[in-house]
This record gives C-alpha cells, sequence and structure tokens, in this order.
DNA sequence: AAGCCGTGGCC
DNA sequence: TGGCCAAGGCT
C-alpha cells in the first residue's frame, strides 16, 4: 500500500501517510459533534438533505430547517408529492434556493426510478439533480460505508495544509487534489467512511479558514504546513464575490416576498424590493426561467406549483 | 472554465 | 466596518 500511495504528488519520503489514519479518526471517536444526520436513524434520505443543504450553508443555520423538513416529509416520496414551490418556501433563508428545487427533482427521480430509495451506486446518486461529485460521494460514504475519497472545502484545506504544506488550496480543486485524496482513503470500507467524516470533521472544527488551533490538532506534529513554519498563501487570492448590488440581492428580496405569501402576488408589490426596473426585471425574468417562480395570468406571480 | 447562484455571522 | 467564509453544482 505504501508503494502505491508513494506515487501521488508530493509524497513525504519520511514517513508514510497513512500515519494520518489513526490520529484522525481516534480524535473525530473523541470530538464529533453529535449532529442529527450522524445518528442511525437519520437514513439515507436524511443525510441527503443535510448534504444539499449543507452545500455552502454552514452548520448552524441548517439544523433548524433540517429538523422541519425531515418531520415533514419523512421520505423522498413525501416531498415528492408536495409542490415544488412547498420545497423552495419551507427552504426558508439558507440561499441558493436552487437547491431546494433540485432536492425536489431528486426526490421525484427517486421516488420514480428508485422506488422510493436513495439510490447506493455513486453514478446512480450522480445523476440527481443537485448532486455532484462530492455529494454523491458524501451520500455513498456516511448513509451507506462505502469507500470513496470525500473531497469537499474541508477535507481540501486539511490535505493542501497536512500533505501539501500549504496555507490554502488552490481555488479549484485540481486533479492532483483528486489522486492525493484517492491514494489517502483507507483500505478498509468502514474506516475510509470514518475517514472520510473525520477528515471533514477536523476542518471544520480545527484546521479552519482563518484561525487554525494547531494546538488542538492530532496531525499537528506530521503537518507539512507546521513543519515549514506555517508559511503564508501564496499565488492569486481567493476571488470573493461582490453581493450588494447584485441580481442575486434583488433575487433574494423577490424571493422573500414570494415565500411570506401564499395568495399570488401582483406584479406592483414586487416592483417595491428594489428601485431599478431593469435589473429587478432581469432578476424576475431568472427566478422565473430557473422555475423558482411561477407566473400567472394578470402580472401575478407565486412560487411554482408544478 | 470562469462566473453565477443567497444569506448571515464573525473578527 | 466590510471583506472573508461556509459539507457545491451547473453551465
Amino acid at each position: 500500500m505504501t508503494a502505491t500511495t508513494e506515487t501521488a504528488a508530493n509524497a513525504s519520503p519520511d514517513h508514510d501517510r497513512t500515519d494520518l489514519h489513526a490520529p484522525v479518526v481516534d480524535w473525530f471517536d473523541a470530538h464529533a459533534r453529535d449532529l442529527p444526520w450522524r445518528r442511525p436513524e437519520a437514513g439515507a434520505w436524511g443525510v441527503m438533505v443535510s448534504e444539499f443543504m449543507l452545500q455552502q450553508t454552514p452548520v448552524n443555520r441548517v439544523l433548524p430547517v433540517y429538523e422541519q423538513w425531515l418531520e415533514r416529509w419523512p421520505r423522498p416520496a413525501d416531498l415528492a408529492a408536495e409542490a415544488p414551490g412547498e420545497a423552495v418556501r419551507a427552504w426558508g433563508r439558507l440561499g441558493y434556493p436552487r437547491r431546494a428545487l433540485r432536492l425536489h427533482g431528486a426526490a421525484a427521480a427517486i421516488a420514480e426510478r428508485h422506488g422510493g430509495d436513495v439510490p447506493k451506486k455513486h453514478a446512480q446518486l450522480l445523476a440527481l439533480p443537485g448532486v455532484g461529485e462530492y455529494t454523491a460521494a458524501a451520500v455513498a460514504s456516511f448513509a451507506y460505508g462505502q469507500r470513496h475519497a470525500v473531497l469537499d472545502t474541508n477535507v481540501r484545506r486539511v490535505f493542501a495544509r497536512a500533505v501539501a504544506g500549504r496555507q490554502y488550496p488552490p481555488n479549484a480543486t485540481t486533479a492532483a487534489e483528486r489522486k492525493l485524496a484517492r491514494a489517502l482513503v483507507p483500505e478498509d470500507e468502514a474506516t475510509a467512511a470514518r475517514w472520510a467524516a473525520a477528515t471533514m470533521e477536523l476542518g471544520a472544527l480545527v484546521c479552519t479558514a482563518r484561525s487554525p488551533e494547531c494546538g488542538r490538532c492530532p496531525i499537528a506534529a506530521q503537518c507539512a504546513w507546521q513543519l515549514a513554519g506555517a508559511p503564508p498563501h501564496e499565488g492569486p487570492p481567493r476571488r470573493t464575490q461582490a453581493y450588494a448590488g447584485t441580481d442575486r440581492q434583488v433575487r433574494g428580496r423577490l424571493l422573500a416576498v414570494l415565500r411570506e405569501s401564499t395568495a399570488p402576488v401582483p406584479q406592483a408589490v414586487l416592483d417595491r424590493v428594489w428601485h431599478e426596473p431593469v435589473q429587478r426585471a432581469r432578476a424576475l425574468d431568472g427566478l422565473v426561467s430557473d422555475g423558482l417562480v411561477e407566473p400567472l395570468a394578470g402580472g401575478l406571480y407565486r412560487l411554482p406549483h408544478a
């Protein structure tokens, strides 16, 4: 095993990187948060719902909405039986509401094509709307205990530091990162699934972006970034997206009005959310073409019913 | 493949 | 205060 893993990029000749497995997994056993989607009763559907909600949204904000969703729609078929607009409404202020639409679409596909059960195969998961490389691997690993490389923003940062000796990973995921992640997956299936959860948790709780707590890190002594003296980030700065004044802000305001109203909303009411008419119209058109808003006759709008 | 897609908390 | 960041996916 050592021979194959050492062929990956930036291999350290000093030690086998499988040395990382035991300390990280042991740390996870001692410090893992008790999150509802990690409990056995969550099931694969609970895991999938949580993964959709956690895409770019912090755990603390997801928790209450997750509980409401699972209580209201305990199985994929329950959600699939609802109008998509109800999913958008129940999404609340989690952000990126297209995720709610995609989750509804995934539930419909599961009900139709998979007999109501979240599929187990990575390829089948990947075929569902809103499920990309990360989410497919996460559901297969966390819900079904399979052996996959699970590469999210936390894991990328942990590997960037512990293995590559850099403060931050590249802006976009590289082939080298995928190769490294694959090489580091423990051979044993059950251990692999725990490794995936453990590396994510380490990145979320200890090896954080802004202020890593290396004094609490179980692999600080083997961390390439620490051993190099914690050098600062080199290369192009992270592109952070503007929000104020963008279409996204306008879309957010429009959708907030529609979420609050069960009855169709007149255009005149929507017009009040933004002063600039061209941008306002563009934002509303975008929501309609995304399927997040349904236009009715007479200049009325509502969340989608079909 | 770079840019778009929400929202809110934090330092 | 305001940029930075948060379990990505899609085009």
